[in-house]
DNA sequence: CTATTTACATACATCCGCGTTTGTATAAAC
DNA sequence: GTTTATACAAACGCGGATGTATGTAAATAG
């Protein structure tokens, strides 16, 4: 019994690209060989080479998945009428979604930690689309809570923004190198309260 | 003629660090072999296990020399007047060592981008006795300036160090992946100016 | 019901990088 | 002036990962 239907090809291909995930996070992408990923996946080189070109074919198909959750979950409310509190939360839902999604934050972990970018990786390092969206996002929430006057007087928008992201960035990498028990974790909520209330009228 | 002076051999090891320093910044740590190290230093790959047990200890040896200048230069001075301006300094100071001293520039961005946390690099994912250091320094320069009065009120020294700590990060990482003529560099001084503004009474 | 395609497993050939060993000319020790 | 240790170069043997080629049983198309 080779031979699949098409629905289990699928299941295989999603077993195989969670077997990617758990052994990219464990060896590295560099040392992660294609037969531990099969095995993992209960299946054979022979598998990952029909669903996928290669490792680093495996590798996008990992990461474009983890993408998804941000785009749906973090969002900016433009009328809202305080749009410091939008940024709070968009902060804390950041985090959320690395707590109730390990999937999403396994392979954040590998991006971060488990993952060289030279080659075809290289293209990785500047900041994607979303981060730019995220980046012009927070640009734009500044701006309303200028106009709005819960802003702090002289500040630019922009620079605002730029400082939210680099810390927003930090507070995820080192929340994913962080220990689950470890203090960081438990004062995360009160730094990006700190951070937001540092800008507040 | 084979057999070199004391003075040569030493003169070998630092031409294979900074071969290392080279290959391992355009290949990445894992796709860089020995024989590229050692051909660019223009050895083979005897002296390379001469000098050094394998790949690890050659990229730990790079990796040490980049770490002094900022022990060296990154100072707080206790007796400030202006905490706040001393904390803007080092800021600077660090983005300053990036500029003028590309070789730890270079190891930088390979520790950032061209090398994965597992095995025998897993320890380097934690802080580094350096960057508690900085951390705890930034804390004491906090807690001084609040009692100088330079400071917002209603905040805590530690969650400020930590917010500093995590936009100096991010600022490194984001410096380090922008190109030399890019927008993002030339606005890392207001972005610093902007950090420390924040906070100041 | 037959033919063909699918979804893999298996087998093969190749190359690459590593660690070790051996060789050797010279510097340093005595 | 020997002897020994040094600082490499050159050669060896090895495993391991990759990509491909082939085999094959079942699903699907006709």
């Amino acid at each position: 019994m080779v031979r699949k239907t098409k629905e289990d090809a699928e299941i295989t291909r999603r077993h195989l690209i969670d077997a990617a995930r758990r052994v990219f996070l464990e060896c590295g992408v560099s040392r992660s060989t294609l037969e531990k990923v099969a095995s993992v996946a209960g299946v054979t080189r022979g598998a990952v080479y029909w669903h996928f070109k290669n490792k680093t074919e495996l590798f996008f198909a990992m990461r474009e998945q983890a993408i998804l959750p941000f785009v749906d979950r973090v969002v900016f409310d433009a009328e809202d009428e305080d749009p410091l509190a939008g940024i709070e939360a968009a902060l804390r839902e950041i985090i959320q979604i690395l707590v109730d999604q390990p999937a999403t934050r396994e392979t954040f972990e590998i991006i971060s930690f488990k993952c060289e970018y030279v080659d075809e990786f290289a293209a990785m390092m500047q900041c994607t689309a979303g981060q730019l969206d995220f980046l012009r996002q927070l640009g734009e929430a500044y701006a309303r809570a200028g106009q709005r006057g819960v802003l702090r007087a002289g500040l630019v928008p922009e620079a605002l923004a730029y400082d939210t992201f680099l810390f927003a960035g930090g507070l995820i990498k080192h929340w994913l190198s962080s220990a689950p028990d470890e203090h960081f974790r438990g004062g995360v909520d009160a730094m990006i309260r700190t951070h937001v209330a540092l800008r507040r009228a």
